[in-house]
DNA sequence: GGATACTTGTTAGCAACAAGCAAGTGAGTA
DNA sequence: TACTCACTTGCTTGTTGCTAACAAGTATCC
């Protein structure tokens, strides 16, 4: 037994652990992810300059997992606040979540913007990463526009799966221009027209009757 | 005076210069960024090790020379297309054509897109250019939808630059997850909807009923 | 002869792996 | 319960091959 200033080793793992993740992101935003080092994560978290090779197996088994705590936050974050609702309800809801979610945390959404980025590449280890986060996240979108259709307040002529495709990408794009020139993109304004547009062409006439005589 | 079969100094790098860029792509496309290496650019383009190097600076300056050149090709393209159009005819011939540009030069909108990822990176050299074509991008969508909406075509409350950040947002976000999971992703079917939703999120009251008797 | 395209020599830094060290763990014994 | 000793696991250090980048040299053009 570990004496009370002591540790267990799933202690020592799960502290070390933490530390060069946020070590990881700390230099990935500060130096991007080519010029971020092995070497300089594992000393930043105060440890040696080869335990990140050792814990993550390589660069990119460090990425994934940087990638996936991120995701991870996002995600819970972001059903936290969607709930049960469906329909163009949930898809708006997202869309605040989202914008959010940068407010609060511009780190986390800016190196998780950067990794997508990286995952583009070919024979990165952690593209399937990306494609199943987004893919997951298409899936649920997909879901709230066919509930939508099957309560009637989204027009039965749209495609679930073709709505959650540009939804998503607009999300992603979004970001994606958020990071690479911030000034210029108003992401709220954005967001709030979205939000118009959405009700625009996704909603069915009954609805648009109910939501007029309120 | 060069001999016939003896080339100009202009020739020759010209040779070399498109040589190295296509072998770049090939290898970008095969190999991802960052395990292509200046040396097999050279080789693989007929010459030395040292020549990419000597040719572009750096790394970056090379991946900035491709995307640079992939993009003159894409605005070409569309501005071919496009030509005097405004408004949303405008868009829609321009998500035509991007997707006309994908089909048909597959590898190219591969490599573009994985460079726009890499330049996600802070300190990546090259994510000015990324933000230069994004901006120029954003602001002929913007002139195109400011026209429509002067033409009477677009409803006068939409902001142009709200819109253009969207729709150039869905372009880049579309591409991204064609280029992670092209398979699950129906970019044909998207746009088609998108053109429909485009109409009917920014179409102007006066413009629809001229539509609709005809 | 000078300038320009290109090649070769060299160096510092990195990822990845292997071997070693140190701290934690748990079964057996009394 | 208290002690021990073999074993496991967390972590560090030594090393190698590869790469970007630069400097110095050679060949081709002007």
């Amino acid at each position: 037994m570990p004496t009370p200033q002591s540790l267990t080793q799933a202690e020592r793992t799960a502290i070390s652990d933490r530390a060069m993740l946020a070590a990881a992101m700390e230099l990935i935003l500060q130096h991007g992810i080519e010029k971020t080092t092995l070497q300089s994560i594992g000393e930043r978290a105060g440890y040696s300059r080869g335990l990140a090779t050792y814990r993550f197996g390589s660069k990119a088994g460090l990425l994934d997992e940087v990638c996936k705590s991120i995701s991870r936050r996002w995600l819970d974050f972001l059903n936290e606040r969607v709930g049960e609702q469906i329909g163009i309800d949930a898809m708006c809801t997202a869309l605040d979540s989202f914008f959010e979610f940068i407010s609060r945390y511009p780190s986390d959404a800016q190196v998780l913007q950067i990794l997508y980025g990286g995952a583009a590449s070919p024979t990165s280890e952690f593209r399937q990463t990306s494609a199943n986060i987004h893919q997951r996240q298409m899936d649920d979108v997909a879901n709230w526009v066919a509930a939508g259709v099957a309560t009637g307040s989204i027009r039965d002529d749209v495609d679930p799966k073709s709505v959650a495709a540009q939804y998503i990408a607009y999300i992603s794009g979004m970001t994606y221009l958020w990071l690479i020139s911030s000034p210029s993109v108003d992401f709220e304004k954005a967001n709030d027209d979205m939000k118009t547009h959405l009700r625009l062409s996704l909603q069915s006439d009954s609805e648009k009757i109910a939501r007029s005589t309120k």
